[in-house]
DNA sequence: AGGTATTCACATGAAACTATTCTCTGAGTTAGG
DNA sequence: TAACTCAGAGAATAGTTTCATGTGAATACCTGT
């Protein structure tokens, strides 16, 4: 028997897996715990809407992985059933995810998915936005459903890429079209963004709001508890890596999307290595794969001139380091790097390739953006009479630099 | 010693420029009447 | 003839550069003891 088959035939058996779905973050569970008031409260809002009554706009707050998505979906399939059962109240709810680029990018896109959403069809260029926006009009106006619920994940993405006027635009169907009613939900993990918006949409928007907190240690272990339950067979996981995932999770603001990314990961790295059980070792291991594949994914679509000066800042810590051990007696002012330091190595990196170069300033941003994604810290400092510049550390884990380096010289061809 | 002034090496902002992507218009095409 | 499709003009946008101004504290320079 070859080794594949051996692979191959053994996986029916092997596998610590019951369902792996149930770990999937698509997966609705059929009861969501910790989030009964949330339900019931959003529950209360949206009921008129089963007997034809308009409904407040809702606004939907709460960090990421507290369960918004889960709770909203989970009552927009209650209340597609009784709409269904119900006769003749029609309703129709409609969920979009802001998040997506080729969903959500520009006006257009948003118009045309929604109008997709609701049956109508749609050329996907070469129409004005005001044709769009009469189109959707007509195609709510065509439906014989009267009450729309709207549903829109992550709205700050559309306030950010698109304005508020467009938010403001769909609050305002309900004066357009007398015969039709429309609610909007909007579902976002940062409030702030209400802040710098018009103040007509603000209110209107958020005639109702509900703030989802994010889950304790205790609330997301019972979570995993459940889950794991249904994902797992049997006694294939070891109590206290259910607790250390939980408590991973809880120091991440509570997330309890990343908790069962967590759990999952340990189940196939358990999986994989042919362990009985999970422990608390195959949760580590997760962690520290998630963090890297998180590094590795960011630092493959990044452009080329940004993989450039993270290389620039890869090498120099490197030499650096050299430096600092061969005459560590020496003060101790060795391993520090500066922005002028990387904007001169990459500037080299750069004429080695016949890249265009940058501008130091434009360097300068490129680093705080790394920054802001934590590949990398770099912190203003000032050295008093030496200036005032960043700070600059790789973050990326001991192991993983040599696969980075690999990745970006691929990818520069050098 | 204690206080002020300099000075460095960029940070941070704003405006201007550019290349790419979007939006829109009108001509051409299709299809149904 | 209405509806649809598509190319290309013009507008909007994102990524950069250029120019200008700002910054925090280690040092240099006083000042009076």
């Amino acid at each position: 028997m070859s080794n594949l088959d051996k692979i191959f035939n053994s996986i029916g058996q092997r596998t610590l897996f019951k369902n792996k779905d149930v770990l999937q973050m698509d997966y609705s569970p059929e009861t969501i715990p910790f989030r009964e008031k949330q339900i019931e409260q959003v529950a209360l809002i949206m009921a008129p809407a089963l007997i034809g009554q308009k409904t407040s706009n809702l606004f939907v707050y709460g960090k990421t992985g507290t369960g918004k998505t889960l709770v909203i979906k989970h009552i927009q399939n209650e209340m597609q059933k009784r709409g269904a059962e119900g006769s003749g109240k029609p309703l129709k709810l409609v969920y979009i995810n802001c998040k997506f680029k080729k969903v959500a990018d520009t006006e257009y896109r948003l118009l045309a998915e929604l109008i997709k959403k609701l049956g109508g069809t749609i050329s996907a260029t070469g129409l004005p936005t005001d044709q769009v926006y009469n189109k959707f009009l007509s195609t709510l106006e065509s439906l014989d459903n009267k009450i729309f619920v709207i549903i829109l994940d992550e709205v700050d993405q559309i306030v950010k890429k698109i304005s508020d006027e467009f938010l403001y635009n769909l609050t305002r169907i309900n004066a357009e079209l007398p015969k039709k009613l429309v609610t909007i939900v909007g579902i976002s993990n940062d409030v702030r963004f209400l802040d710098d918006m018009d103040p007509r949409v603000k209110s209107s928007l958020s005639e109702e709001e509900i703030v989802f907190p994010p889950y304790d240690a205790l609330q997301l272990k019972d979570i995993l508890l459940k889950r794991a339950n249904e994902a797992f067979k049997e006694n294939s996981v070891d109590s206290g890596a259910i607790a250390k995932c939980a408590a991973f999770a809880a120091q991440e603001h509570g997330d309890a999307r990343r908790a069962l990314d967590l759990l999952r990961v340990a189940g196939e790295i358990a999986e994989r290595a042919g362990d009985k059980k999970i422990t608390t070792m195959h949760i580590d291991e997760a962690n520290a794969k998630i963090e890297r594949d998180k590094i590795l994914d960011i630092v493959q679509t990044e452009p080329n001139q940004f993989q450039a000066v993270l290389l620039a800042i890869i090498n120099l810590e490197e030499s650096k380091d050299k430096l600092k051990s061969q005459k560590s007696l020496i003060a101790d002012e060795g391993g520090k790097i500066y922005t002028g330091d990387v904007s001169k190595v990459y500037e080299s990196l750069c004429k080695k390739t016949g890249m265009e170069i940058l501008t130091q300033r434009r360097v300068g941003d490129i680093i705080s953006e790394f920054d802001m994604l934590g590949i990398i810290s770099a912190p203003v400092v000032s050295k008093g009479r030496y200036g005032r510049t960043k700070e600059i550390k790789s973050l990326i884990p001991a192991g993983l630099t040599e696969k980075v380096k690999e990745i970006i010289t691929k990818s520069l061809g050098i």
